[in-house]
DNA sequence: TAGTGGTCTAGACCACGTG
DNA sequence: ACGTGGTCTAGACCACTAC
């Protein structure tokens, strides 16, 4: 922690840039742990031997990007997968009324298998690459409403056991973060129509064929790489998937 | 143009909130013109009165917004609608190969009449206000994929006519943009599924009962104002609606 | 009181687009 | 050559948090 400035040197490009690039370097090496707060602005800058400006606008980006956070007075630090944030963040499916809840997440089952074509390409690993396989049944006010078929890439999540899903206590991607040191920054998600199977159809007590919402979201960390891959089905009767564009 | 620092004072907070307001105030006023050029930076800062780093402040976020356009060497400029800014800001319906088209748009109704409790909610005008009707049919790679049902406030519309809706040459949101002054810069968005209609199910060419997506819409101009009530029924067997979360 | 991030300044110099 | 936005500096002062 104390040789912050080590490695390479990135020449090219904007100081500030340089100064991101070292800054997310320390965060994938876990110098810093998630809800920590990083050193002072002035302390970075007397560290790296430029103006307190430029690294204000390293970290402005990080900052914009959800990386990290500002809290005037108390110190910038390393966001952390809680579940206000899930909630406010990450889990874009809400009660038609607005009114946002925690979701309880049920294990149904866990699996170590081999990664197929579709699962392979989104996580960037080699077809037969050995994975874990999660499904999960998200109840919304005590109503079933998701299945979440998930995909973990094996060699990231080496050791995973089913007890530290069953038995974990804050969100999946907290999980993520405290036992495997992975950080989830961004989701790509697409979305379409499709009727109930009827495993799936049992499992929301729904009718076999009724309209699913169906959610395939790519799970990046740092630098764009694919931690997680995952297919949600979402009863949207009661329910509705919101996204923001622009603004 | 000449007196942009014109209007009262909004004292209180940054001075750069201030500019920035007093930048939008000028664009709501449509003072300077989509895909114009607004006045260089150092210049606002004379007409202002204060450093160029607060007028950049404020023009990042404005530019972080999609309202403003930085383009070094030439200047900033209003951001206009137009078939490309479409295409990879507004339409986020895309074919499952990744593949986008531009879309082919049939005009299928226009009609005028009174808002509904939930058009009327959207809009935030009185139940039985009037309002424009619009249906189209959007054609992806010569096949129908979406219909749209808009409901524009007649009152911000005014005089808006069938005829300029059939023969406009550019986008939808350019129309509103070039005859009205409206530039949507942000859109709400909230997702299901639902099984397709009789009349849906013609117009796409499947059978009813199907599994379709509906994107309800509301888009918005400056200060958060809504202009638009779009609800969207997208044939989603080769086509997905994609968000990214984060980043 | 001490330390943190937030705002604002005044200026130098660079990179890019245009004529 | 000129005007534009982009980067970087060095410092002052404010607002907030914690002790």
């Amino acid at each position: 922690m104390n040789d912050t400035n080590a490695s390479e040197a990135p020449l090219d490009g904007p100081l500030y840039k340089g100064v991101k690039r070292r800054l997310t370097d320390a965060l994938t090496r876990g110098e810093w742990k998630p809800g920590a707060a990083i050193p002072a602005e002035r302390r970075l800058s007397e560290r790296f031997q430029i103006s307190v400006g430029t690294v204000r606008k390293a970290i402005d980006e990080l900052v914009a990007e959800n990386i990290l956070i500002r809290q005037q007075g108390r110190g910038t630090f390393v966001a952390s997968h809680n579940r206000e944030r899930e909630l406010f963040h990450f889990l874009h499916v809400v009660p038609e009324d607005g009114t946002k809840q925690y979701p309880d997440v049920q294990l149904q089952s866990f699996a170590r298998g081999k990664a197929g074509r579709r699962t392979a390409e989104a996580l960037r690993i080699a077809p037969g690459d050995g994975v874990y396989r999660i499904r999960n049944v998200l109840r919304l006010d005590a109503v079933p409403v998701i299945v979440d078929d998930i995909a973990l890439p094996a060699q990231r999540f080496a050791g995973l056991t089913e007890r530290q899903f069953r038995e974990r206590r804050s969100t999946i991607y907290n999980l993520y973060q405290e036992a495997f040191g992975i950080s989830v920054v961004t989701a790509r998600e697409r979305v379409r129509a499709l009727p109930a199977d009827e495993s799936v159809a049992a499992l929301l007590g729904i009718d076999t064929g009724a309209a699913l919402l169906s959610i395939r979201r790519i799970a990046l960390t740092y630098r764009e790489l694919p931690v997680e891959y995952r297919v949600s089905l979402v009863n949207t009767v009661h329910h509705e998937y919101w996204a923001e564009i622009g603004g």
